[in-house]
DNA sequence: ATCTCCATGTAACTCGTTACATGATTTT
DNA sequence: AAAATCATGTAACGAGTTACATGGAGAT
């Protein structure tokens, strides 16, 4: 039986528990051992399509999980001035990371500065509405089509027969809600279009 | 007892620009005149479905955007131990605002809790990813309620025939958009439910 | 020559959340 | 008697962004 609680042993006062950014590294690392500069690519694609984050959080939060004993380093010579450090999952992280899955998430947190804008658009002539809304449809429009792309290959490789236990399976659902979310947004701008005076 | 410190002419030093949080604001007192109090409820409904925050937050960037001249304040007997404070928005608060509106916005920012459990969920048992689905769907299926109730007491008083111009208007755009995405939400939910194993 | 990619970090700041603090009036 | 509502603020901390800093290898 692995000595399971983590962290450190010892420590009186808790230590301060992993947040969603920590979850996502610690996600991205399950699937096979990475660099912080290779986390900062996922966290932008495809990760970053539900998590965005930039690479000056990336650096401290994975010496945090290190330090928690979730995720463990080796370093070897790297390009630059300083060692290459590639982190790997620890049992320990992956036990944290199911127990996260498990317990009741939040939902909120809700920031949205297109519908914030057309909140306020009231206050604008009617063709800066049109403009701002077909600026959101051209950028949801060009999502939509890279998503797309990606769902034909996923489904040509047959993705969509897998197993839930397949990590590849679990992109394959995340990429279906981006496809619906940009879909929705699309048509949504459309609607408000053919609202709007000519 | 109104202030008003006039939108500094000539400041050389470049003033803190206004954040999303302060146009969300500024968005909410062009409607008509209100205390902070009352900015705390609009932003958890109906402006919080799409930018939320807390009072704490409120009250300190209601005092930058009145030294910025957005907004000015009359003061008068609060029901507390300090005076209770109504602000109201200034021509240049509005131009601040029809400004920001018009300009390019950035896409992005993006934080999704349960895309992210998803990602990480071929760890787990598909009955706990079920699970996780399951309060999903019960979570959006409650807010899809809510704005449809909404919707449809909103189409009875014939507010999908207002023109643009009207606050009304822009409202119904946003609720709108919210009743699609919950229902794209749930429709997905539903997707992966069937996909699952029993 | 210049640009991009790999690779890692820090500094300074703003944004956002939780907790603390007060107190009258109204509702349960 | 207890709780919710109205009403305003501060303190402490965590989360997130932008800018600074370094430097080799390979491509244009």
């Amino acid at each position: 039986m692995t000595t399971a609680p983590v962290a450190r042993p010892g420590s009186i006062g808790r230590a301060r528990p992993v947040s969603s950014l920590g979850y996502a590294l610690l996600a991205a690392v399950a699937h096979e051992p990475v660099t912080g500069y290779r986390l900062a690519q996922l966290l932008r694609d495809p990760i970053g399509f539900f998590w965005e984050t930039q690479h000056s959080q990336i650096y401290p939060e994975l010496s945090r999980l290190e330090r928690s004993g979730l995720i463990t380093s080796s370093s070897g010579p790297g390009p630059g001035p300083r060692p290459k450090r590639t982190y790997t999952a620890t049992e320990a992280g992956l036990a944290e990371l199911r127990a996260w899955i498990a317990r009741p998430s939040r939902f909120g947190g809700r920031h949205d500065e297109l519908l914030l804008k057309v909140y306020a658009s009231w206050l604008v002539e009617p063709s800066v509405l049109r403009e701002l809304i077909a600026e959101a449809r051209r950028h949801h429009a060009a999502q939509l089509e890279l998503y797309l792309a990606r769902d034909a290959s996923a489904r040509e490789r047959g993705i969509d027969r897998l197993g839930p236990s397949d990590p590849r399976f679990a992109d394959y659902l995340t990429l279906r809600r981006g496809v619906d979310f940009e879909r929705g947004r699309l048509a949504w701008c459309d609607w408000v279009l053919e609202l709007l005076p000519a």
